[in-house]
DNA sequence: TATTTATTTTCAATTTCATCAAATTATATT
DNA sequence: AATATAATTTGATGAAATTGAAAATAAATA
C-alpha cells in the first residue's frame, strides 16, 4: 500500500524534474505549436542535437511527450492529458497514508544506507524484506520494456555485487523480472509477494 | 519584453525543481497538514536538521512555502496559491513570445559561451549589450534581500575576474545593484535602460 | 552498395544537488 | 553570565544532471 504511494512519489518528482528546466519547457512550448522532429528543434535552438535528445529523453521518461516514427524522423508530441492536473493534485498524499509512507521511506533508507557504500552492495541481506528493498534498488538499473541477454544482465550486476547468481536470481524470485530461454525483462511492478524462497538458503543456479 | 519571458522561464523551472524531490514532496504534505518547525519535520522523517533546512530552503526560494518567526522556531507553511495552477499553465508561453524568446535565448547562450569558461570571465565585452548580459549572468551570484559590504562584493566577484572595480561599477551602472554608504545590494529587475557609460570608456572608480 | 540524413548512445568534463558533520547564529532559560 | 534549544551556514563527499564530441544505428536515396 504504502509501496503504492511512495512508487508514486518518485515518478511525481521525476515529472517535476523534467520540467525543470528552462530548455526543455521551451521544447515543450514548441512541441505544442506542432510536433517536431529533434532536428528542427536543435535547429530552431542553435543546440546540439544530442543535447536535444537528452531533453527529449527526460520528457519522454516522464510521460510528457510521446514520439512516433515517420521516415526517419521521430516525430514529438504533447501529452496534454499529463498536463492537465495541478501542483496541488500531483502534490497531494491522503493524510491516511503519509505516516506509512513516511515510515516506509525511512525504513528504506535505513537499509540502503546499511547494505550499500557508493552504489556498491556489501552483502546480501538476511532478512527477505530487506532483500526485496535490495533488489528493487538494483532492479531500477534495467529499463523496462527492453530485453537482456544473460550476458548484460551480469554485466549490469556485476558493479553491485560479485555474486551475481545470486542476485539474479533474486531478481525473478521476487518478481522484479523475468527471464524466457535466456531472455531477461524487468517487470512492471508486482503486487509485492514475499517468495518462499530466501537468496541465503537455496544457492542453486 | 521576452526578457520577460526569459525571466519567467528560469523562476519557473526553479519551481519544478524544488517540487523534484521525493522528500520535499512529503515535506509539503506534512507541512499541509499544520504548519511544523524544522526541527519537528526533521524528527518525523529521521532526517539530518540540515539537510531538511536546506529542502525548505528550496520550496522557499519557489514560493511553495513560507514561514514566520515563532520564538526560536521558524514555521513554515504552505503556499496554497502557488499550488492552484496546472502543469500546462506553468508550462505555457504564448507563441507570440515564443520566437523573441528563443533567439533571446540563443544570443545570450552564445554571449555567454564566448565570454566566460569555467565560470571565468574571459574579458570584458565591448558591447554594452553584451555587457549587460555578463553583468546580469554576475549578479546572479548575490541574493535578493541581502545586504553586502563592499569586502564581500569583492569577494564573490574577484571569481569572475581581477577587475573587480569595473564589475563594481558595471552592476551599478546597469542597474543591477545599488549602494549607499558602503553597502550594496541586488535590485529587483530594473526596466532595463541601457546606461550612457560604457565599462571599457571611463575607467575611474 | 555507398552516401546522406536523423537520431541515439557512450563517454568524458563540468556543474549542480543531496547529505551530514561541525561551526555559527539566534533565542530562551537558568 | 552560562547553558540549552532551534536553525542556518560552511565544507566535504558522493550522486545526479548537463553538455557536446565521437561513435553507433537506422532509414532514405543515389
Amino acid at each position: 500500500m504504502s509501496e503504492q504511494v511512495d512508487k508514486n512519489l518518485a515518478e511525481r518528482a521525476k515529472v517535476f524534474r523534467a520540467l525543470g528546466h528552462p530548455m526543455r519547457l521551451i521544447l515543450l512550448n514548441l512541441i505544442r505549436e506542432k510536433p517536431r522532429h529533434g532536428q528542427e528543434l536543435a535547429a530552431i535552438l542553435s543546440l546540439n542535437p544530442a543535447t536535444v535528445s537528452h531533453h527529449l529523453a527526460a520528457l519522454s521518461n516522464a510521460g510528457m511527450v510521446v514520439s512516433t516514427k515517420d521516415q526517419y524522423y521521430q516525430i514529438f508530441s504533447l501529452v496534454k492529458e499529463n498536463l492537465a492536473k495541478t501542483l496541488d493534485e500531483m502534490i497531494y498524499i491522503p493524510s491516511a497514508q503519509m505516516m506509512d509512507s513516511v515510515k516506509e521511506d525511512a525504513y528504506k533508507k535505513k537499509v540502503l544506507r546499511t547494505f550499500f557504500h557508493n552504489n556498491i552492495l556489501l552483502a546480501i541481506p538476511a532478512q527477505r524484506k530487506k532483500q526485496q528493498i535490495i533488489l528493487e534498488e538494483i532492479a531500477n538499473a534495467f529499463e523496462f520494456n527492453r530485453k537482456y541477454s544473460e550476458k548484460e544482465v551480469n554485466h549490469i550486476l556485476v558493479d553491485f555485487y560479485e555474486d551475481v547468481a545470486s542476485l539474479r536470481r533474486g531478481l525473478i524470485d521476487f518478481g522484479l523480472m523475468e527471464r524466457s530461454q535466456g531472455v531477461y525483462w524487468r517487470i512492471k511492478k508486482p503486487s509485492d509477494p514475499l517468495p518462499e524462497s530466501s537468496l541465503l538458503t537455496n544457492k542453486e543456479d
